[in-house]
DNA sequence: GGCCGAGACTTACCTTGTAAGATCGAGTGC
DNA sequence: GCACTCGATCTTACAAGGTAAGTCTCGGCC
């Protein structure tokens, strides 16, 4: 095999941590989380499997790292925010910081499930709490305050909860369907809900939801309710 | 091999999807829903791997299952509950609720994640989340609200939600303090703040949470802030 | 007895993570 | 120029795991 040189493919970029991780998220945004495996990951970098395994421990330290890398791109869009966060405006500046979160997350959809999988200690995520913190100390929090702020947030603080119902791939989300009409009966408040809210999207049957209003109306409801124990305080 | 009526084992108790899935349930109890593998539950019901299937379509099939397991868990102490839901009762109903939730969520550590992974549409969540809607009508919601409420309750309606920093198992709880302690000077807000906070459980570094306190702080917040909405509606 | 079908078993294949060792190539000292 | 070293990559191999396909085994019924 000819290796000097070869035209077409780039000639012999050699792979590094920061390669791995970054072709890892850019494998799970093309096909899914469940498709970032050892081999592909490898193929995408013209390399072979085993070759990653010199510069990632192993698959578990390829997941911590691809948090890793999306919590600092969280950082970076984060770090573009620049509104005064002192007294009350702190409200703003946490609600901004969330948002640009949620836009990050929102564009590798697969990493919801990651984060939550991981025990995160991930450096860039540390330090996106530890801004959070600081805005809301700017805003006059005690610390015990905003540790609670923290937990009453919960994962509404990286940008994502738990959606209630994802209609996810066709075959499932069909006999899901399906099933729902046949308990219909069983479930008044839930067809009664969904019959006076699915009016602005009537053609899905389960997805109504506007989730950027749900995720913001939530967001809004915890801060609001901070914000009235700040002022008391 | 005699197969005629062995006396030690049970004798030929048939398999179902029953039986199965509540196996399932023993085994992730067990050994973490990592050790749940169709042939270590066929061994569990003392049978071959390939049996389950005529049973349960396939692993995603018992993972559904038993999320419905678990929420029929949940709704049949959730069922038990009896305080009046009527008009202000609402919160207490639905703080009740939740919190049955939570309690037999902590008895299957392992259930959150699967969960969250499940696009769930199991029979027992929805009439666990239709029960809770309806608690909510007899406080005088509307449609919308409760529909609101739901999606700012998050995965807390059901019992849990993400924790900040879960220690994790011992070697990688060690590798991740450290690599804390050697950041501390670039997280003075998180540092200030454990320092603070960490006194009630000095013991271990980053444990320091009372989880039950901050779970219950967040759902009041969240309870406090629909309770005020619905009184100005 | 012969048939049949539900329910369980056997075999076998493919994908995945990863351990162990071979190889390769750029420096470096001689 | 040549051997030696050592970081980086490749080869081979294996153990789990999910599951497709086919086989065996009864108990009930004609």
């Amino acid at each position: 095999m000819a290796t000097e040189s070869v035209p077409g493919t780039d000639p012999r970029v050699p792979l590094s941590r920061e390669r791995v991780l970054r072709a890892a998220v850019k494998v799970a945004d093309e096909g899914g989380i469940k498709s970032l495996t050892m081999r592909r990951l490898a193929e995408h970098l013209g390399a072979e499997a085993m070759s990653l395994y010199y510069h990632v421990a192993n698959k578990e330290e390829v997941l911590d790292g691809i948090v890793d890398v999306i919590a600092g791109e969280i950082n970076d869009v984060a770090g573009r925010i620049d509104v005064p966060s002192e007294g009350a405006g702190w409200k703003k500046a946490v609600r901004e910081r969330i948002l640009s979160a949620r836009e990050v997350l929102l564009r590798h959809p697969w990493a919801p499930g990651v984060f939550e999988t991981r025990t995160a200690m991930s450096p860039a995520v540390l330090r996106y709490h530890d801004a959070l913190i600081g805005l809301m100390r700017d805003g006059g929090f005690s610390y015990d305050l905003a540790h609670q702020a923290m937990h009453a947030l919960g994962s509404r603080a990286l940008g994502f909860s738990q959606e209630l119902f994802k209609p996810g791939d066709g075959a499932g989300a069909e006999k899901a369907s399906a099933m729902f009409e046949s308990m219909a009966d069983q479930l008044p408040h839930l067809v009664g809900m969904m019959m006076e809210v699915a009016h602005d999207d009537p053609d899905s049957t389960l997805g109504w939801c506007d989730e950027q209003a749900e995720f913001e109306f939530g967001l809004d409801l915890v801060l609001d309710g901070l914000d009235r124990m700040r002022e008391t305080a």
